[in-house]
DNA sequence: GGGCAACTGACAGAATAATGTCAACAAAGC
DNA sequence: GCTTTGTTGACATTATTCTGTCAGTTGCCC
């Protein structure tokens, strides 16, 4: 067994949760207890949260290691340009804004300093605003949408016609929004992209709950 | 000189836009011919865009390294949150949402499969959403002022008093974006972070460029 | 075609990293 | 105070990687 690989499955034992001591870990590789504290030493300095408590045992907290990445500088761009755009403003949800800037930090703190940004144009930064409010223009019309049960009109890239629709939840899939709806139009449930909605109206009327027609009979279809 | 730090200096060197042959390559490093060739190989391995040419010799994109990086599981939803608010939609600048669709399968290609990201609730990517558009409230403003000469008033957090400014340059700065404007009210040059602007009032008039007070001397000024 | 230099494989010796052993010390819990 | 287990250092041994040498192939450019 390599060094990295033990490493590997040492990480994922160790967030189970649980404690476990250097002597167990030891045994369960097949190696002495000196190269489980060597190997902690090393885990610790790469960033990992690992936490030995004398007379008890190590844990660790659940983390995503991101192995050595090459970006181009436009990527960098990219990367800084879209950490801004969620930690910029603490609102309801500090957590993501602080995840945002310690996010940032760690990238500033291994990027040597020629890295670092430099002003870029201001077609650049105007453009990158656009682009990054586009996919999200929709978004403020479904969240009230849905809070208060308004119908909607909607045109979907990719599909003809308009499509009168009872909005019910926003999901969130890494990348992209999908919004799960009642399709009025075509009497079932829907799914669809937020990004792909071109045309969008909130209909005057408010629709109340129906039996058939609610987010909890769209999850029990799909057991 | 220990592998690690060859194969850095060597990125160095390609990086400079000439062409080196492995044997000059070879010579500067005192290494062999056959130790730069694997040398080259690594790099490639690593995902650094080196091009050999037969009958030429090496050249390599400007490109940054990122080392390993630990990261919570809100920070990795940031990170897809902020790829996706600059990726979605494709406008003036689609080399900026290709970069961060480039970057998001690049992360997506090394993670393990149990970190790709699941569906969060709704209440989640609505905070998200509207996390990421605050500190771009302004920005439309403030690229149409330049664009068409506009004066504005603003108020900046932590500063008092109302400024009038003539809006002259955006640049971005990684992670902060700042105006570069001639101050009416301090008769001076100013310079400002966009998400400290607290009010803003575009002012019916339009300026017209007067010596002192354009972009071009307050780049002459910082000489 | 001929020159050039990127590529690739094999293998032995050199350099480096990993590991085990031994030892001493330090906190935390009882 | 005693036990437990983490923490750190030193050193010899072992395992792994790195490197040079040699030998040959491939593709680009003139």
């Amino acid at each position: 067994m390599r060094k990295s690989d033990r490493l590997f499955a040492l990480l994922q034992r160790l967030k189970d949760g649980r404690l476990h001591t250097a002597e167990a870990l030891a045994e369960a590789f097949g190696v002495s207890v000196r190269t489980i504290y060597r190997d902690m030493g090393t885990l610790a300095a790469s960033g990992v949260p690992v936490t030995g408590t004398r007379g008890r045992g190590y844990a660790a907290e659940a983390s995503i290691t991101l192995p050595p990445l090459n970006l181009t500088e436009t990527e960098l761009e990219v990367l800084h340009l879209g950490l801004a755009a969620v930690g910029a403003g603490a609102g309801e949800l500090p957590e993501l804004a602080e995840a945002a800037e310690s996010l940032s930090a760690k990238i500033d703190a291994v990027l040597p300093e020629e890295a670092s940004p430099e002003p870029a144009s201001f077609g650049f930064a105007g453009a990158a605003y656009r682009e990054a409010a586009q996919g999200f223009r929709h978004m403020p019309v479904f969240r009230a949408a849905i809070r208060a049960r308004q119908k909607l009109r909607v045109t979907l890239k990719g599909r003809d016609g308009e499509q009168e629709i009872r909005p019910l939840e926003i999901d969130y899939w890494g990348r992209v929004w999908t919004c799960t709806a009642w399709n009025e139009t075509r009497g079932a449930f829907d799914h669809f992209r937020i990004d792909r909605v071109t045309q969008l109206t909130p209909l005057p009327g408010l629709f109340v709950d129906e039996p058939g027609k609610r987010l909890s009979d769209y999850r029990d279809r799909r057991r």
